[in-house]
DNA sequence: CTGTTAGCGCTTTCAA
DNA sequence: TTGAAAGCGCTAACAG
């Protein structure tokens, strides 16, 4: 089912059916009405392969995450969809699961795949080939979360969000206020929100314990266990993000604490569930879809005005403090 | 950067550039090597608009999700991404958000981009205009989680799974089980899975109450908090998925009562997140990633054999009853 | 083993 | 207002 197809059908040549679709205004209101019903009745849709090709636009944007299954990039994704749509772009996500290398795989398909734009969020943008790929090749793009002087990006300031929230744990009563996280190379996100506990704790004039750094393939509950369950243990523990603060919870419900009773225990990412939950979830909330929806805007601005995006362009949206029930007074006992 | 750029600089021609890729062993060593230095040199990666438009063919398989916002569809992703990747296959997701206008785009949209297949998941079978759009059009499909006889599906039982949960709670001691469920005409799931309940409340001769159905616009806790008030409360809630589950057991903390020790609550899905919280979700746990993983298979299998898919290809795959914490003894008090 | 060439479906200039 | 035709980048005969 071609455009000549219809052409034929409506006596008319193909420029015309194209005409219908890209300049409908160039056509007169008869034949225009025709075609369209000609088009409707065959069920004819333009071949997107041959339009990219011919006009080395595809009305497509890349969207290159880490995962689908932490919400927050789920939340993000719904963002940037939303808005894409709004303006008649498609998107084309793809998952690289915390992979340099898949990184690097998404950005050539997104680029093999004329996406008009991109909208990333790399492990580290300090050392991404994948970036500098990206920004070779005169695609306009975007990062989200990730922040880095030379590139474009939309996040929070992580730093002083974390910052907020160990004082916050501070007038809670909190002093012996613990921080988890995974792996922190593989992540800019995770070593800007520890960067904001250590600074926090020194300006409070408190000695932080170690990081509980939790590598990929650990279970998050075991690890949690054992800190949990010695007579130094936190009141108040920081988790880097939302799925580990979630994790955490119940590993210290194994470990016989309860929460907040027990300990405190907030996330970072404010992802929709942590309100469904009970106890509901404390945690820096970022604006997930908000960061979707305005990388795409920006972008699509890029696209149009024939420009590339540069860290001028760069935003901070501002964060939330959730006060869920995860966290509470801290206890005299301890 | 074309393919002319590649062969002008090794001084072939761009039929031997291609060869390199498509036909490698016709290619003599020695300049099958050369040409992948320069191509690596200039960061040349092929057309793919132009290769899905000369070989119709574009190694993309569509996938249509109502969301990924559910954990769900975010796992059978996964299973899907990957088993395509595997295959040497991209993916194209798409969500509607349960809406049958969204679903017909989306069917256009793949059918536009040449996707070689599509995996969906829609709103109802029996009067899917965008599933009647998809079989005229010879592109190879699978449903997955609906179930249809013209089609073909990879799902589980789910009436069955119902039914053993029924059995299950019954076993427990449980007499008033109540079941939620959203909007019922929304989702051929949704009424398998009443359907299930029904029966099974039946053969065990209990009367069941009506069933709780929550539109999508309402609070789903404002929807059950007078429920679990009455004094004629259910002692057993099952709801018909574990996002609906993780509202409950909020609805019933805020309606005063603990879980599971007042009311035993169950969900549907076996999301992944359901074991992390506390108290654990007790749900019937469809293979999520599995179900993605099958469609994809049986999907390229068409592919390769150039036949399309029947009602023949159908799968269900088996559940697991997940014994949670939310679930426990019925108290005699009641 | 390599080159020449037609043509996939579409848009867009140019001419009528 | 419409048509003819070139050409986007690639692959796959076919020829050598």
């Amino acid at each position: 089912m071609s455009i000549h197809a219809v052409a034929k059908k409506a006596g008319v040549s193909v420029a015309t059916i194209s005409r219908v679709f890209n300049n409908p205004e160039k056509v007169s209101d008869t034949t225009r009405e025709r075609i369209l019903r000609i088009v409707e009745e065959l069920g004819y849709t333009a071949n997107l392969s041959a339009r990219t090709l011919r006009t080395n636009r595809s009305k497509a944007l890349g969207v290159i995450l880490p995962t689908l299954l932490n919400p927050v990039f789920a939340e993000c994704l719904n963002g940037i969809a939303l808005e894409a749509a709004r303006h008649g772009y498609y998107i084309l996500p793809l998952t690289t699961n915390y992979d340099v290398r898949q990184e690097e795989q998404a950005v050539s398909h997104m680029l093999a795949s004329n996406a008009d734009g991109v909208i990333l969020v790399v492990s580290n943008p300090f050392d991404s080939k994948a970036l500098v790929r990206l920004k070779q090749s005169n695609t306009p793009y975007m990062l989200a979360y990730n922040r880095h002087d030379v590139h474009p990006y939309v996040s929070v300031d992580s730093e002083a969000a974390i910052i907020s929230l160990v004082n916050h744990f501070y007038q809670l009563g909190h002093r012996r206020i613990a921080m988890a996280s995974g792996t922190l190379h593989a992540s800019d996100r995770a070593q800007q929100r520890y960067k904001g506990y250590t600074k926090a704790m020194a300006a409070l004039g408190l000695t932080p314990p170690p990081l509980i750094e939790i590598p990929f393939v650990t279970s998050v509950i075991d690890a949690l266990v054992d800190t949990l369950q010695s007579d130094q243990r936190p009141t108040a523990l920081i988790c880097s993000n939302d799925l580990l603060a979630i994790r955490a919870i119940r590993a210290a419900h194994l470990a016989g604490l309860s929460v907040p009773a027990d300990i405190s225990i907030a996330g970072f990412d404010g992802i929709a569930l942590g309100q469904e939950l009970t106890p509901s979830l404390c945690s820096i909330a970022q604006p997930n879809e908000e960061i979707g929806r305005l990388c795409v805007e920006k972008l699509i601005g890029a696209i149009h005005a024939h420009h590339d995006l540069t860290p001028h362009d760069s935003a901070l949206l501002p964060y939330l403090l959730h006060h869920g029930e995860s966290c509470a007074k801290a206890t005299t006992l301890l």
